[in-house]
RNA sequence: GCCCGGAUGGCGGAAUCGGCAGACGCAGCGGACUUAAAAUCCGCAGACUCUAACAGGUCGUGGGGGUUCAAGUCCCCCUCCGGGCACCA
């Protein structure tokens, strides 16, 4: 059964035996021949060295994933970065603009199991594959400093920055919960769960282990990486407020509560102290234990009101509590279990809050009040310190958790304004109260500050006496990077019977992962069960050693790459550190908005740990970043569950590279979702052969010199200022706008303008001086968008110079300039004609043009005219009444 | 729940600073060319209404209110769609 390509083709080849040769815009000729000379020509896309008197210009795609194919999303993103290069070059930049592959990760494991392909061979494959789409796009890419991260001349690098950090005490290792995909077989980063599902696999729910991982100390670059946002004004700030939010600082206070020691309670007590919902009052001869519970929170200034403790279920102290209290034991066994259920339902925004009273009481070092100790399901082992004073009164989950169990909930705050107090403050039913901007109450000696003041007053009180401290902490956790799988950086460490934990040494490096790997689907990494691999020499004693097996996570390949760009083959350092100066930062990088979190914040911190190494001088890697959106088709994100898949190849072989790329610039705004119809892309293959027609039927004509402007017919003046008026807008957006589909529309207005006038240029009206600048013009502004078609009828136009480094067309303000214009003209606000006057007419001739007008003139009659608006260039409104 | 986007003809979108809403393209309709079709070219095209026709009129940018001579654009309230975060103390 033929295919519609097929068949589509066949009558594509039938019409080209009739049509004349000439007439006939066939992309797939002109972009084999064009696609064939480029390919001899490697230097074509070369960068300068960098005593180059051009301005330096980087810009960049980010780098995909080698899955096998190109899809839409990538056609999208390149086609706008190739734009933007291709535009700078045409500037007089000297221009880096490469591209690689993040070419470790788990698909190419999976692909072994599924294939038996083994993973190095199947992704370079798949980068072979995915290289000639790109050649095939015509994206001007330098291949000659490709990078590849599964490559040893590259991941030696990560090993190298692996243990220069862990010298400086950023790498670690510790045993943690980590976030387990049974599907992945893996360890995840905080950053890659999702909903409490893997970011891979949607439907799996993430589960905990215990391992010993290796860290990086991203935590001690947290404040850096939140002020150096306020310098990234060339980001989005939807972008840059992703990452505040990721970071997360909140100032507060710690504050220390002491475990009571309850040995002496009094007899009246006994029995509120059994049921663990009231305060103990202070009294004289209350004992510690000696045991502190540090708390931390925003809101110290509410502490008066704290009516009970809450632990993390996982806190030690609740460990050691448990261990002598098998009912405890039970109890908080329980709590976790329903929180495992509840989020292995997929519930996981709202877990229902449950408690158990520890049977314990922790006493309030600013009252001496005793508070009951409880364990609750929403304390966050990992935030703060797992532990928390509870103010029911003003705080959303403690008066939730409050209500439920029968706490007590005593009110701290009042709004300042007294007519307020009893509206909200004093009626427990508007609790919780929250808002600082309230005085206090019930506070001992801080009574009648206002909040903000009293979070200061307060953590200072606490400092004087020791039992705390004014804290910041952050929502960021230290990176890990430790992965249980094969197809990654192995971590170049090993651990030494005698030595103990101890780094590969540099002159070992790199660490090479070995290729003749099983991989099977019982999980673990594969390398473990690799002895010639395991097994290596101490460098410190000689004797035996284990290798660490896990292999690093793939952020870190990308958190780096882009610097290997400007140097990929050096084999002495990652980079070469003036060269690196030179091209950094990134002046422009381009790719999707789904990296706003993982990949930049890891980037930015990589760079900052390089520059404390001396490796480069920049504080950020990208000074300007633009998130382009998704490729959508019948509304939804294309993806192959869906089924709405379309493939570049097929609409390449269809329409041509040329007509994709520019359709996936013209069918939307840069920055906006794109819904992809293939009708669009035949829309757009049209344009291009109408352009293809029409300068190709005057190339002959407009191979001579471009002629004086002056003294022209009156239709050759109009089409040199539709030109000019459209350099000037293509110009414009490149500068900044970015809205090519706009510029595309402009360039299709100007080929309307060109094949309207047709008459007049077979007349001679035009002359051959003005068709040569138009249509050289015209190719120059295509060159960006089109590329294969722009180089083939720049030599259409007997040019010989390289279109690449042709210089951008400049607008003549003069000639882009109208003479005459129209000026709608309304009565009332609402249009009822259109005056023809000159474009610099000041007010008084607008005001007596559209009062001359005979239908203004018929409409205003025998009304009276209150006010007129006349705003030159724009409009006249009279106002009458 | 909180924080960002967004909503404009049959469709994708344009209107950059408050000044002719619908550029450009798609789909559609009519015509030319053709034996015919494809390709190509020319023309029409927001809705409603009036008219034999010409010409006109009214409404119209998710909904409601406001500011203004003038609002897709600014302000207030609301609805829906998309994205991010989500017990962060």
């Amino acid at each position: 059964m033929a295919t519609k390509e097929q068949t589509e083709a066949a009558a594509m080849a039938a019409a080209g035996d009739s049509a004349p040769l000439e007439a006939r815009y066939t992309p797939a000729e002109i972009e084999a021949k064009w696609e064939a000379r480029w390919e001899t020509q490697p230097e074509l896309y070369a960068t300068e060295p960098r005593s180059s008197a051009k301005p330096k210009y980087y810009v960049l795609g980010m780098l995909p994933y080698p899955s096998g194919q190109l899809h839409m999303g990538h056609v999208r993103n390149y086609s706008i970065d190739d734009a933007l290069a291709r535009y700078m070059w045409m500037q007089g930049y000297n221009v880096l603009h490469p591209m690689g592959w993040d070419a470790f990760g788990l698909p190419a494991e999976n692909a072994a199991l599924k294939n038996n392909t083994p993973p190095r061979q199947w992704t370079l494959q798949n980068i072979a594959a995915m290289k000639r789409q790109m050649k095939r796009l015509g994206l001007a890419y330098d291949w000659r400093n490709e990078v590849t991260t599964c490559l040893p001349e590259y991941y030696r690098w990560n090993q190298w920055f692996f243990l220069r950090m862990y010298e400086r005490g950023l790498a670690y290792r510790r045993k943690s919960k980590v976030n387990w995909c049974p599907q992945c077989a893996t360890v995840l980063a905080n950053e890659q769960v999702v909903n409490g599902c893997c970011w891979r696999h949607e439907e799996q729910i993430v589960g905990q282990r215990d391992l010993e991982q290796w860290f990086l100390r991203i935590t001690n670059y947290a404040q850096e990486l939140l002020d150096d946002l306020a310098k990234l004004d060339g980001w989005p700030e939807k972008v840059r407020t992703m990452q505040r939010n990721w970071i997360g600082r909140s100032e507060g206070a710690e504050v220390a509560f002491e475990l009571e020691d309850p040995s002496d309670g009094s007899e009246d007590e006994e029995k509120a102290r059994r049921a663990g919902t009231a305060l103990l009052p202070a009294r004289e001869g209350v004992k510690g234990t000696g045991k502190k519970i540090p708390v931390f929170t925003t809101r110290v200034d509410t502490i008066y009101g704290a009516t009970s403790l809450q632990l993390a279920p996982e806190h030690p102290l609740v460990r050691e509590m448990a261990a002598t209290d098998p009912g405890l034991s039970d109890a908080v066994a329980s709590l976790l279990e329903q929180q495992k259920k509840a989020r292995d339902a997929g519930d996981v925004g709202a877990i229902e809050k449950h408690g158990v009273f520890t049977g314990h009481y922790a006493i309030n070092p600013f009252n001496g009040e005793r508070l009951p100790v409880w364990v609750g399901n929403y304390i966050l082992m990992d935030y703060g310190t797992g532990a928390i004073m509870s103010v029911p009164a003003h705080d959303d989950r403690d008066c939730d958790f409050a209500k439920k169990y029968g706490l007590e909930i005593r009110i701290v705050i009042l709004p300042r304004r007294t007519g307020e107090a009893a509206e909200n403050g004093e009626s427990e039913a508007l609790l919780p109260y929250i808002a600082e901007d309230s005085l206090l109450i019930n506070s001992g000696e801080f009574n009648s500050l206002g909040c903000v003041e009293a979070q200061h007053k307060m953590a200072a009180y606490a400092g004087e006496h020791k039992f705390g401290k004014a804290t910041v902490t952050y929502r960021l956790k230290d990176w890990g990077i430790s992965r249980q799988r094969y197809w990654g950086t192995p971590i170049p460490m090993l651990y030494c019977g005698a030595c103990g934990i101890v780094p590969v040494a540099d002159s070992d490096l790199p660490v090479i992962l070995p290729e003749n790997v099983e991989i099977t689907q019982t999980g673990g990494s594969p390398l473990a069960r690799m002895p010639e691999f395991v097994n290596a020499k101490c460098p410190k004693c000689g004797g035996k050693a284990l290798r660490e097996t896990d292999t690093m996570d793939t952020f870190v390949d990308s958190s780096w790459y882009f610097y290997r760009y400007t140097d990929a083959h050096n084999d002495k350092a990652p980079f070469a550190t003036d060269t690196v100066a030179y091209w950094f930062p990134i002046d422009q990088y381009v790719g999707g908005v789904e990296h706003a979190i993982l990949h930049l914040i890891y980037s930015r911190f990589w760079t900052k740990v390089m520059r404390d190494l001396g490796l480069v001088r920049n504080d950020e890697p990208v000074e300007r970043l633009f998130t382009q959106g998704m490729v959508i088709r019948n509304g939804a994100k294309m993806s192959k569950s869906k089924g709405n898949v379309v493939s570049p190849d097929e609409m390449i072989a269809r329409y041509g590279a040329d007509a994709t790329r520019m359709y996936s610039l013209f069918a939307a705004p840069p920055d906006r979702d794109l819904e992809w119809q293939e009708d669009g892309v035949a829309g757009v293959s049209r344009f291009l052969g109408r352009v293809w027609r029409f300068t190709t039927k005057y190339e002959e004509r407009a191979k001579g010199e471009v002629g004086p402007s002056a003294g022209l017919s009156p239709e050759s003046q109009a089409l040199l200022r539709k030109l000019h008026q459209t350099i000037r807008k293509i110009t414009e957006d490149f500068a900044g706008r970015w809205h090519f589909n706009t510029c595309i529309a402009a360039i299709m207005e100007l080929v309307n303008a060109l094949t309207a006038a047709e008459g007049a240029i077979g007349e001679g009206k035009v002359p051959d001086a003005v068709l040569a600048e138009i249509l050289r013009a015209l190719v120059l502004l295509l060159a960006p968008f089109a590329p294969y078609l722009a180089f083939e009828l720049w030599e259409h136009l007997g040019e010989k110079s390289d279109l690449l480094r042709a210089p951008w067309p400049k607008f003549d303000e003069a000639l882009a300039r109208e003479e005459q214009i129209e000026i709608p003209a309304q009565i009332n606000g609402k249009l009822r004609a259109v005056v023809k006057v000159s474009a610099d007419a000041d007010e008084d001739t607008l005001r007596d043009a559209a009062l001359a007008d005979e239908k203004i003139r018929a409409l205003i009659a025998g009304k009276e005219i209150v006010r007129i608006i006349v705003v030159p260039r724009k409009l006249i409104n009279i106002v009458v009444k």
